[in-house]
RNA sequence: GCGUCGGUGGUAGAGUGGUCAAUUACAACAGACUGUAAAUCUGUCGCCCAUUGGGCUACGCAGGUUCGAAUCCUGCCCGGCGCA
């Protein structure tokens, strides 16, 4: 018996969409279902003990992090990342596969994963920069057998092997691993990515093999492994193929492609997946994604944007996104979200949100993170309804109606 | 009253003859953020048109010197400090 596994409540038909539910040695996730990630064994802003409240069923750390502070022996006496943080219930750990693109080709660049150099330029963000990657230098430097990190912290060096990422992460806990991957930058050309994916899955085999030999976590941690391919159906596919051909107990899908992308082939990427293991979309997403992804059957998705959006005043509504700072709810005495049934929205109105992020006031992130958290988690948690009920389209297409940018 | 230092854009505070509509910070007004180098980053920020660009009004007030003044001179007003 392994220690992770998957079963499948309900199907849409014509779709992929699946409800289901992910046992893990901390209980079960019923999916879809919006994880929260906890990057260094904290969700930024919000206490554990208020997590389930907030509708989260799982947190995602990682490993990278995790390693460099406190390091993983320290997570490991202090019961496991779970424990840790006083999270008793389904914890996964990133392999640290994304710092190999966020502290390698990304590093110095603000390139988003999604926007294309051309978007990000007309939609004023600012893009990858060339000169400023070189005068700070890349952090990760990647090659056949790993990667070296240029620390973050202090600059020391480091060397993450796909073994040595598996050894972290039995150390780490988590009820959930993944094979350490090379995420990919969005405009990264066909033959690099080719390349890279390749590379990702002879690092798959030798991560499923580092943790299967481990007797102990094996029957404790179960194992994703990770899809790449970039913005390349043709690839993608191949990539799908090969990680499921390969004895994991559920896959990611792994990052860096452009929404657009994202939209045309993840319906095509899962279908090469096996329907009885659970299906993880890394790193996204906006409400929009939401039901994109359940409708391509995905199963969880984690994002950062909850809790960054939070932090920096952009609040989800049925309405859509908000700037709580703005001017124009310096007065505002209703409710953030009328709609929202979270407990923020019980009891705060615009106005003091607005006023805490004026204030510089702590409280405001960490409340606005709360409300995000369950924006999404709520949201999940409707489409999964959703899908049971057999009203997945009707519930996406009021949803979004409503839902503007 | 005498002496002295100083009065710059919403605020603080640079600038001390041309490259100044005026560094910078804060405030203000917006925008971005998708496996968290992120409680972060970006843009705008005198007025009026405009596509690069142009016009106008501005550095306490009023004069003056100069081709040219936020910058020099004179007077006045206001404030800090010192002495009476």
């Amino acid at each position: 018996m392994r220690p992770i596994s998957y079963t499948i409540e309900k199907e849409l038909p014509g779709s992929l969409a699946r409800a289901g539910i992910l046992k893990t040695p901390h209980g079960e996730i019923q999916t879809p279902a919006f994880i929260a990630v906890a990057t260094k064994a904290d969700v930024k802003g919000v206490e554990a003990a208020r997590l389930a409240d907030l509708g989260v069923q799982g947190i995602i750390a990682n490993t990278y992090h995790l390693y460099l502070s406190p390091g993983e022996k320290i997570v490991e006496k202090g019961g496991g990342v779970g424990k840790f943080m006083t999270w008793e219930r389904p914890t996964m750990t990133d392999s640290g596969g994304f710092q190999v693109f966020s502290l390698g080709v990304g590093f110095g660049k603000k390139l988003s994963k999604f926007l294309p150099e051309e978007a990000a330029r007309e939609s004023g963000v600012a893009i990858f920069d060339e000169d400023l990657a070189t005068s700070h230098g890349k952090l990760a430097v990647i090659d056949e057998e790993g990667v070296s990190f240029t620390s973050h912290v202090d600059g020391s060096l480091h060397r993450f092997t796909p073994e040595r990422s598996i050894e972290i992460q039995h150390a780490l806990g988590a009820d959930i691993i993944y094979a350490f991957d090379e995420c990919t930058a969005p405009n990264a050309e066909y033959e690099y990515q080719k390349e890279a994916m390749d590379r990702t899955h002879r690092w798959a085999e030798r991560s499923l093999r580092a943790h299967r030999q481990n007797i102990d976590m094996n029957a404790k941690q179960g194992i994703y492994g990770i899809v790449q391919g970039g913005r390349f159906a043709d690839l993608r596919i191949e990539s799908a193929r090969e990680i499921a051909s390969m004895d994991f107990d559920g896959f990611g899908i792994g990052g860096s492609f452009s929404k657009h992308d994202l939209l045309g082939i993840l319906d095509k990427v899962n279908a090469e997946l096996p329907k009885d293991k659970p299906r993880h979309l890394l790193g996204i997403g906006e409400p929009e994604d939401l039901f994109i992804g359940a409708a391509a059957g995905i199963d969880t998705f984690d994002c950062v944007l909850p809790t960054r959006n939070g932090r920096t005043g952009g609040l989800y509504t049925h309405r859509g996104k908000i700037q709580i700072p703005n001017a124009e709810f310096k007065e505002d005495q209703t409710s953030i979200d009328p709609e929202c049934s979270c407990l923020v929205c019980a009891r705060y109105t615009k106005s003091y949100l607005h006023h805490l992020f004026r204030a510089g006031e702590m409280l405001g992130p960490i409340l606005a993170s709360q409300h995000n958290l369950y924006f999404l988690a709520d949201l999940t948690r409707r489409i999964r309804n959703a899908i049971i009920d057999g009203t997945f389209e009707k519930f996406r297409d009021a949803f979004l109606a409503g839902y503007k940018h």
